[in-house]
RNA sequence: CGGGGCGUAGCUUAGCCCGGUAGAGCGCCUGCUUCGGGAGCAGGAGGUCGGAGGUUCGAAUCCUCUCGCCCCGACCA
């Protein structure tokens, strides 16, 4: 068997057998140009599956969506000191248009803060004009100097949510209600585990009073920031003269939010879940759930078998037990000249859930034979009651991995580490988060990085922490002002 | 931008050191036999050897320049 069909294994190559992946399962494929990707068919499937469930939560929690351009003034950025520090650098800006030099060159926006806030001053008058409570779905650009399929690439895809409240208080609600919206996303849907926490102040978003992230550990024990969410206080609104009337009568400057996650989410599912037979997608995430492969020797059983698969199909795809929108995604396939392995291997590369394969002996004994991807159990299933069997397997293909994930994640963290040696030997091998006592000291962080290339990912929520507080700096040995998670990222 | 690789058919690559008819595997097309874990046989299509210049009777191969891609680092969702 040639070796060429064959992924490079995660041990031997976890970035490579990365690659490879995304690649062969056909998700995305490189550009002409240098650090763009074009979003394939099966890719953009999963993306377009995100972005349903996701605004469906964000209309739930009363947002709405509108569309901001994408061009930005330059002096816009401009506006707000630590933000154009922050973006500045990994601009694209347009000089020329229509063939004659711009007057004012335009930002191709990296993030829309700045247009959208310079809007809402128009549209806020009175303390009744608030919240505010918006989304756009859109592409962004930062000009990085190291891309990476679905993880860093010049231009990606994402929603930005923005808001203006009256109150501190009601922002850094919205703050937190929105990075609560991400974590059930990303567990429900994605069945990717996440830690919730504060951003310290060196990673926190330019421009921002605070920064609160989602953070997931991949299966090279390396962290994804896969969410973000910040309280933006008035900061914005003050560099965008956004004020408003309050009930007596005072002038104030409203406060803002902004949240995002992007097209790196795929990014996130591919690297918590697949193995070195290709990807393996939540049932929930999949364009297609199942996949049947009739199975036939003769042209007469062929005939037979192959109408039986569609009649499978059809039952499948007609069933509301999941309500009458959210039917079984099922296909056939039925391409002749292909033996049924190679079909299995095409399939398990490309992360379909669940397959089922129907041969005479199934048509025999009314039944089907079937076989998760993520576990590669198989097991007959009766032709009876089909649909409901196939749902409740896909839901528990569901539930087995976001266990699995949550298991592998509290294999791989650790907690009672409380010498700084003891932490460089865990980075320098497994890797994986470590909960310890942090001082409070931006300094120690620096050197942490530049030592072992570990950084602070968040000072977590109270429910990750751990059950006895750290009382002393991992570093310095002082006194700990924070537990916090050490962790390598992307 | 620094370091390391690499550009030969759609993909993976041999050939390069030592210049002399561009080869293989996979994939693709046609036909027959196959079909419950990557099928076999027969026939076939597909190449400006990344690009430009130079050396030479002759360059994939030697020299110079150049463009691009991947990996590692600094920067980041």
């Amino acid at each position: 068997m040639a070796d060429d069909k064959k992924l490079t294994t995660r041990a031997d190559d976890f970035s490579a057998w990365y690659n490879e992946l995304v690649l062969r399962a056909e998700l995305a494929d490189y550009s002409p140009v240098k650090g763009s990707m074009v979003i394939r068919p099966n890719g953009y499937g999963i993306w377009e599956r995100m972005q349903r469930a996701l605004d469906d939560m964000f209309k739930a929690t009363g947002h709405q969506n509108a569309y901001f351009p994408l061009f930005i003034p330059q002096s816009f950025l401009q506006k707000e000191a630590q933000h154009v520090e922050g973006f500045a650098p990994e601009t694209a800006v347009v000089t020329h248009g229509g063939g004659k030099a711009l007057e004012e060159p335009l930002v191709v926006r990296p993030t829309s803060e700045t247009i959208i806030y310079h809007m809402f001053a128009k549209w806020v008058q009175s303390y009744r004009d608030l919240p505010i409570l918006m989304n756009q779905w859109a592409n962004v650009v930062r000009w990085e100097m190291r891309t990476r399929l679905f993880l860093r690439t010049l231009e990606f895809l994402w929603q930005e949510g923005h808001t203006a409240h009256a109150t501190h208080d009601e922002a850094e609600a919205e703050t937190r209600r929105m990075l609560g919206v991400y974590r059930e996303f990303m567990e429900g849907w994605i069945a990717m585990p996440v830690v919730t926490g504060q951003k310290t102040e060196s990673e926190k978003f330019a421009g921002a009073l605070r920064t609160y992230s989602c953070e997931a550990m991949m299966q090279d024990n390396k962290a994804l920031q896969a969410g973000t969410s910040h309280n933006l206080g008035q900061n914005f609104a003050k560099a965008f003269d956004l004020k408003f009337q309050d009930e007596s009568g005072e002038m104030a400057f409203a406060w803002n939010t902004s949240w995002g996650v992007s097209t790196r989410m795929v990014g996130g599912l591919i690297m918590t879940h697949s193995d070195d037979n290709g990807l393996i997608c939540p049932p929930r995430l999949a364009p297609v759930e199942v996949v049947l492969i009739p199975i036939y020797k003769s042209d007469d059983e062929k005939a037979r078998v192959v109408e039986a698969a569609y009649q499978v199909r059809d039952e499948l795809a007609a069933w509301t037990g999941r309500g009458a929108t959210d039917r079984l995604r099922v296909t056939v396939d039925a391409r002749e000249g292909i033996k049924p392995g190679a079909k299995y291997y095409e399939h398990e590369m490309r992360g379909i859930p669940l397959r089922l394969e129907i041969g005479p002996k199934d048509l025999e004994k009314g039944s089907v034979f079937s076989a998760r991807r993520d576990t590669r159990a198989k097991a007959a299933l009766p032709m009876a009651g089909l649909p409901a069997a196939v749902a409740g397997l896909l839901e528990t293909i569901q539930a087995d991995l976001l266990a699995a994930a949550t298991a592998r994640r509290e294999a791989n963290s650790h907690r009672n580490v409380t010498s700084y040696a003891q932490f460089k030997e865990i980075m320098e091998g497994p890797g994986g988060f470590v909960y310890a006592g942090w001082n409070g000291d931006p300094a120690v962080e620096a050197k942490v990085k530049e030592e072992t290339k570990a950084t602070i990912r968040c000072i977590p929520d109270p429910e990750f922490r751990s059950a006895q507080a750290p009382t002393t700096c991992l570093v310095t040995g002082e006194p700990a002002r924070h537990e916090v998670i050490w962790a390598k990222a992307y």
